[in-house]
DNA sequence: GTCTATAATCCGATAGAC
DNA sequence: GTCTATCGGATTATAGAC
């Protein structure tokens, strides 16, 4: 049999990806158990260790999903594969997206989680390190790898936000085609004549900075 | 003296941009205007009817700060101005940022309220004005106007988002300098060699490959 | 328009029996 | 590990006096 501990908090994640945050209790995580509410107590010292277990198991989840992208033979698929993991994830998980996405303190809590801290650390790794083997394969411009992985990074979640919060009208079945064909914008740039230039860093604005710690 | 209704709803704008939306309550609100939450009733339907007033207002100060982007004289100077200030919408007025893309369901909606509809919409149309004045004087390549605006927007609000999520580490005070570099990278396209063409139109959808669904 | 009083419900967390 | 019982608090919303 599983163990206590896991089925709370599978439930739980069960709850919170089916209602959202804004209904959640012990009382009722308990009910939809079959225990009372102080049995919880011995498995989770707070409502709130419960809610930072289900954010951690949602960048558990989030994280299986573009490590699979690693499965794809070239840089050039395993970048295609990371965009669909992606958007994948978003599509059959928008709970965990939600909930890994949400501000803080909209959890109860008052800062970053540490569940949080090191999970956005490890997607910037791996979308940076899809970056630089794209660039060195050619894919992608020779450029600053950390700023263009960032860039894809909040393109991608812009689009998803946007889109899950129901400000894109966009049918659900069309939505990974139209990730992908925003996406493609990206690759090519929107700028007119002046901006095609094969070397960025010769542009005037294309400062970044390069802090990697999270603090 | 200010009407009742316009005091209630400044003050709990004033509490949600202060504390944001967690603790929010109608008796809270009622103690900090100094009456009693039966007195709120006659001005408000119910708890729901005054977040959505708060939204409103929200999308009405974000409507003001694109607004005067169009006080630049040229299309290239309004474009600019635009993302301006939207960085600046989104550190000056963070909470009313986190109320306006909140999920509806995190402000106990069941759905998209009609105040969010229009002014998104309006957002849209904005910038895709922007967009395509900007295509008509060879800022921007010649392409799908709505689409182009449509990404415009998204990794602006994706880079915002992470932001204010803490999921960047950039200093305050070098946002917007970051905001600006990394919007920059749209405009030249982090594409390699095969991907800098005049005409997007004429591009295979070649970077991703075909979806699969994870269970 | 505002008040008092109150209904009805929910919450997190603890104490102590078993 | 789970229960019952309970504390102490919160919430939205309504009824009716003034």
């Amino acid at each position: 049999m599983t163990e206590p501990r896991t089925r709370i908090l599978g439930t739980a994640c069960d709850m919170i990806l089916a209602d959202g945050i804004e209904g959640f209790s012990l009382r009722r995580l308990a009910r939809c158990i079959g225990v009372t509410a102080p049995a919880l107590y011995k498995h989770f010292d707070s409502k709130e260790d419960v809610l930072r277990a289900v954010v951690a198991e949602g960048y558990r989840t989030f994280g299986a999903y573009l490590y699979r992208a690693l499965e794809g033979p070239t840089p050039r698929e395993r970048f295609a594969l990371a965009g669909q993991a992606y958007v994948a994830f978003a599509m059959e998980q928008p709970r965990y997206y939600e909930v890994i996405h949400l501000s803080p303190a909209l959890l109860g809590f008052m800062e970053l989680p540490e569940e949080a801290v090191g999970p956005a650390c490890a997607t910037r790794q791996f979308l940076e390190d899809r970056v630089r083997e794209c660039m060195e394969a050619g894919v992608l411009k020779p450029d600053d790898s950390t700023a263009v992985a960032t860039m894809v990074w909040a393109a991608s979640h812009g689009i998803v936000s946007l889109y899950l919060g129901g400000l894109l009208p966009v049918p659900r079945d069309e939505f990974p085609a139209y990730f992908r064909s925003t996406i493609m914008r990206l690759f090519t740039g929107i700028g007119g004549p002046e901006f095609t230039v094969a070397d960025p860093s010769s542009l005037p604005a294309a400062v970044t900075s390069q802090r990697q710690t999270v603090t």
